[in-house]
DNA sequence: CACCAGGCAAGTA
DNA sequence: TACTTGCATGGT
């Protein structure tokens, strides 16, 4: 029996509560923290990004003028640093020549041609895209990353190889476009991935969904 | 010690 | 198109 993703949605809501994503203080902030944190730990993240608050550096101008060895210092905790570096540079010089660094500017695009444009900047794939416009601009975008592909493989819900896209549609079609669901919805199966279903062993014993 | 984390792009066949 | 590899710190 295969269960809906609304049947799934109301489920961990109930077990775990609202989540409160995404944890900054500016949308600004959001579209940093979704390159600081690619492939690495939350924790990481937020050293980061504390570095740049304390220096003052948090804004767009001012954190794309630092030469790429200052930024990558700074940055360090989040791993990659070098690589990171680069990618906020090149996605701080798309904000700034195409938007004025001005997130309100921004946030007037629809979102499918804005994902586009995000897409276009080395460095920011699907999902980081999706981060900044569900996120930050709080378009109503499904954003999809493993934890997601890995619970509904592992409950049958996907085959294994789905790719971003088909995932995202799944859950674009299924649900009521509404930015506030797909919130709460990603940040919760983050959540389950997390607390349940970590490492190469599910470990889904006392798993909240109990699906099958 | 091994394994993993809120990915992505470049290289190879 | 479909794999594989490099990138790196910090927590469990």
């Amino acid at each position: 029996m295969k269960k809906s993703l609304s049947v799934i949605y109301r489920r961990l809501y109930s077990y775990f509560g609202p989540q409160q994503w995404w944890p900054a203080q500016s949308r600004f902030e959001v579209m940093v923290g979704a390159v600081l944190t690619q492939n690495t730990s939350w924790p990481n993240v937020e050293k980061a990004i504390g570095n740049l608050k304390d220096k003052g550096l948090l804004k767009p101008k001012k954190l794309y003028s630092l030469r790429n060895a200052r930024l990558a210092k700074l940055i360090r905790p989040a791993g990659y640093y070098n690589l990171k570096a680069k990618r906020l540079k090149n996605l701080l010089r798309f904000f700034i020549q195409r938007y004025q660094g001005n997130v309100g500017k921004m946030a007037l695009v629809e979102a499918k041609a804005l994902r586009q444009e995000l897409l276009g900047v080395n460095g920011i794939g699907p999902e980081t895209a999706d981060s900044i416009l569900l996120y930050g601009l709080g378009k109503p975008v499904f954003v999809v990353d493993a934890y997601t592909k890995r619970i509904l493989s592992r409950h049958g819900i996907i085959g294994e190889g789905m790719d971003y896209d088909g995932v995202q549609k799944l859950f674009m079609l299924g649900l009521k476009k509404d930015a506030r669901l797909f919130n709460e919805y990603h940040a919760l199966l983050v959540k389950l991935g997390k607390d349940f279903c970590l490492k190469v062993k599910p470990r889904c014993l006392t798993c909240p969904l109990r699906l099958k």
